[in-house]
DNA sequence: AGGAGTTTGTGAACGGGAGAACAAAACGAG
DNA sequence: CTCGTTTTGTTCTCCCGTTCACAAACTCCT
């Protein structure tokens, strides 16, 4: 195999882009899990869902990792983009607000196959203290200064009632928590340099509502 | 008042548009209970995160139901979003896969509270037959057809593992649903005129831990 | 009534992403 | 070694979405 080009790593990877490597990702193991050693851009682009073009112009931003004529070995790909996103090392998580939606998240097997661990439930409730969830005894959450600290965790995730979700994020913030997964359905408010993704059910089921309405319509 | 402009309702608004019109139907009923009745597109804009510019052509796309001057009636134009949207209506939703998250989801008040009703929660496994989650009883799969047929089911949630999903979902396909949301992480084929939404926890986790390994790479 | 002050609705400029299309590179056959 | 085949990496074009900026419209005050 000759010299790969692999760019400087700071150059920046369009959003879009980076919104579908993990989608990639996915590809690749399912891919290598059924023994394939070698995909082409247009296989990989099937069994993403994606067009191959836009596929092959994405991973060209990580550098040049295939062989023209040939296509892209499967679990060199999948390292690379892996490294890319930064999931070859653990990324440690905490989960606040360990009720229906929390319990669910804990218990989530796809967090650890992925290079996540979950390092502490917490939850204001004395009720729930001492719960044991997915094996982890829930803890208070006043708790989460020191679990930030000795775990030197960077991400959090919030399934709180939205009206604890704010507090929560302040709180996280405070500690040195820079990135916030958030299910509660309220807008954060953080710093500039703290990264907030939002997961909210009603939303995606209010895009569908729409589209369904349309069809009925002209239907 | 005097007459709104009110554009035929076969335009089409940008998709973008649409993702973003249930954040402002949201930010709308947590002014109205604040007991706001009157919002410039300015404060309602903070409310939903978004840049007033844009949440004005957003809105234009509708309609032009605000006063200039003034702003918007708050009570007025949420009505007039979730018109919009479709969710003055009651969607009957049916969840398959009452696990971990399936039951969660089902739940969630939020559902209720926003144009949603489940009508039903099926599983696979018989030992989760007869159990009754959120006051619901759990059914055999083997009942969506019914199920779909009686209530008029549009809407399908999945939340089964993996390798069941397009199982799933090509029964709801032919059972007539048209709207999927789903949560198992896997890219699912279906026929062109059925819309698909995918919610991926670890996808978003990944994207978080891309943006955190670039901050502390720079730092 | 008129003018000052506000705020909407939208035209226009701009930037980024999607897809088509193709040149460059690798490989295999003869 | 040369030619034909395959498939990548990249350029170019187009389109969608974002943002700016301002005229139009409305209120309030004098
Ligand atoms: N359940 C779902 O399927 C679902 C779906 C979409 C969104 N959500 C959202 O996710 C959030 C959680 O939903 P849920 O159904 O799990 O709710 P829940 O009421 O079952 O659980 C919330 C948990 O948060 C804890 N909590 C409250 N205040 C806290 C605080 N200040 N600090 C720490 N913990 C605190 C509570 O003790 C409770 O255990 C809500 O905002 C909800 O709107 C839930
Ligand atoms: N738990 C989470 O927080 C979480 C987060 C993100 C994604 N997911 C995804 O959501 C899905 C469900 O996760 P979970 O943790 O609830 O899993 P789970 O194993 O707890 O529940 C799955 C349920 O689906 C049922 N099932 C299996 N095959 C079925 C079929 N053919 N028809 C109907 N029902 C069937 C099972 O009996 C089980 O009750 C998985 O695909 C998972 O990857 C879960």
């Amino acid at each position: 195999m000759s010299a790969r080009t692999s760019p400087d790593s700071s150059r920046d990877i369009p959003e879009a882009t980076v919104a579908r490597l993990p989608i990639y990702l996915r590809a690749l193991t399912t891919l290598s899990e059924q023994g394939t050693s070698t995909c082409s851009s247009e296989e990989l682009a099937v069994a993403a869902g994606v067009n191959s073009a836009k596929l092959r112009k994405d991973l060209s931003y990580l550098g040049s990792y295939g062989t023209r004529g040939v296509g892209y070995d499967v679990e060199y790909l999948r390292y690379q983009i892996a490294r890319e996103i930064g999931v070859t090392q653990d990324w440690p998580v905490v989960i606040v607000g360990i009720g229906n939606l929390g319990q669910a998240l804990a218990n989530y097997s796809g967090f650890r196959s992925r290079g996540f661990r979950v390092v502490a439930l917490l939850d204001a409730d004395p009720a729930r203290r001492d719960e044991v969830v997915a094996g982890i005894e829930v803890q208070a959450f006043d708790n989460l200064e020191q679990i930030v600290k000795d775990h030197d965790v960077a991400i959090g995730v919030i399934a709180t009632p939205a009206v604890a979700a704010q507090d929560v994020a302040d709180r996280m913030v405070a500690c040195g928590v820079t990135s916030i997964l958030n299910f509660a359905p309220i807008v954060l408010s953080v710093p500039e340099q703290v990264d907030v993704r939002k997961v909210d059910l009603s939303i995606e089921l209010q895009i569908l509502a729409y589209h369904e309405q349309r069809k009925a319509a002209t239907a």
